[in-house]
DNA sequence: TGTATTTCCTACCAAAATGGTAGTATAATA
DNA sequence: TATTATACTACCATTTTGGTAGGAAATACA
């Protein structure tokens, strides 16, 4: 049930860029990297997978750096971590039909369910904004 | 966030004996497996876990197997699944203190902390009786 | 009493996931 | 044109995960 590094970093990352909202200048992920005392290389590639799902303006070259596109509320955290994991679902089975043969007359399956929406509406409640 | 495989077979084994309870009889690995579709070997090192958790008595040998200590409205989901899982906390950093240097200026520490509430509150509201 | 059955326990092992590095191409700025 | 920073691919070591193998100890029953 953990939060992985890549989600954990996600959401670290969004929140420097949205404390910058209002300035409006690129952030670049050397500053980020330096202050939150992370690992440059492997930033960008995390930058890589963000970066797909229309979350920044990017510039690169000298000044240039990330932004975020929209306004800090905007941002659920339940859309980063889905971005950055991938997939945040307890189950296979609460997202995937057929995926288990069982899940007709499963009884656990009402459970993963429940749960799965338990966090999901957790965390789609909650945005950027109210981190910051 | 996902729950593994130790997680999800433990809540089908517990339900599986909790059906069982008001009979009285035990219910032997090879039933489950056989039923569960679940490997035999497996379950006994799952079983192994769950057993030191005083949830089951036990008996060796033809018609043995396992039965219910208590209750089933007695076990709570929650603590099933983390005596399998061994921690279903997010983070680490919500039950171990100094574990990261940074907890105490982290401005996702407090995201963490609640979405890890909201699940285990979740999890412990709910029993194996709830599931029967 | 002995044999089959089932739990109890340890030691392995292969595959996948995770966290991280290296190198290079491309674009922007000064 | 030199420097800086993003964009992208390929690789790699470690840990976790899911599962197997083999045997010891206890129990039921013929």
């Amino acid at each position: 049930m953990k939060i992985s590094t890549k989600g954990r970093y996600a959401l670290v990352i969004m929140l420097d860029l949205a404390k910058e909202y209002d300035k409006g200048d690129f952030l670049s992920l050397k500053e980020i990297a330096e202050k939150e005392n992370m690992s440059l290389k492997y930033l960008e590639k995390l930058m890589l997978i963000l970066n797909k799902a229309d979350f920044f303006i990017s510039s690169r070259g000298e000044k240039g750096g990330y932004k975020l596109k929209y306004q800090p509320k905007d941002y659920k955290i339940g859309d980063i971590l889905r971005v950055a994991e991938g997939n945040i679902d307890v189950t296979d089975c609460v997202s995937k039909e057929h995926i288990c043969p069982n899940s007709h007359h499963c009884q656990t399956f009402p459970l993963w369910m429940e749960l799965n929406n338990v966090i999901n509406d957790y965390l789609d409640s909650k945005t950027l904004a109210d981190y910051i």
